[in-house]
DNA sequence: GCCAACGTTGGC
DNA sequence: GCCAACGTTGGC
């Protein structure tokens, strides 16, 4: 797939370009992951990592349809103590097939999914900073601007979240303490 | 298509 | 570890 550029165009913080941005200009999730299996200093070391093992459909989709190359990523840690944001990273390799539904060895193995007919889909995420202070949740719940964050909602449980710029900017902020 | 049972997520 | 809130499965 080939990849349009735009990075101009999105500085522009003007109605008439967002508007016209929409569907090119790169756009914001917060990925979920539990800092016991995944965390952000692991993901330091690494510097990029498969986002493997989603096994959710929406989530799925979410991965497979809309997360786009250089897309910018909110790193969450969930079932951590306490929950939150704790770095950022960008999408470094759009869809592709989850390679641990076709490994047999896999806790995510999955016998439905074939290399023909995948069934669950992977990207790629790199790297770019741990917050210097880390957001917990409750912090998210209380700070203006982001009450129409989905992981604030009671109930949420999807793993990949679509935010957006001004969210994604406030929770950066908020890390620089 | 309904829905109960079961499994998982994730905050606390 | 608890448990509420979901999502999935499978009998009917």
């Amino acid at each position: 797939m080939q990849t349009i550029e735009i990075p101009e165009l999105v500085r522009y913080n003007h109605s008439y370009f967002c508007f016209f941005a929409v569907g090119i200009a790169v756009r914001y999730w917060l990925m979920k992951c539990e800092p016991s299996v995944y965390s952000i200093d692991d993901l330091r070391k690494d510097k990029s990592t498969i986002w493997e093992g989603v096994r959710n459909y929406q989530a799925r989709n979410i991965l497979r349809d809309d997360v786009k190359l250089h897309d910018k990523v909110l790193f969450y840690h969930s079932s951590a103590n306490p929950a939150g944001v704790a770095g950022t990273a960008v999408v470094s390799r759009e869809s592709f097939p989850d390679p641990t539904a076709f490994d047999p060895a896999s806790q995510y193995y999955d016998r439905q999914s074939s290399v023909y007919e995948p069934r669950w889909f992977s990207i790629e995420v790199t790297f770019v900073a741990k917050l210097p202070v880390f957001v917990p949740l409750a912090l998210l719940k209380t700070t203006r601007g982001l009450e129409n964050m989905l992981v604030i909602k009671k109930g949420m449980r999807l793993s990949v979240q679509p935010c957006n710029a001004k969210e994604y900017n406030i929770i950066v902020k908020l890390g620089q303490g």
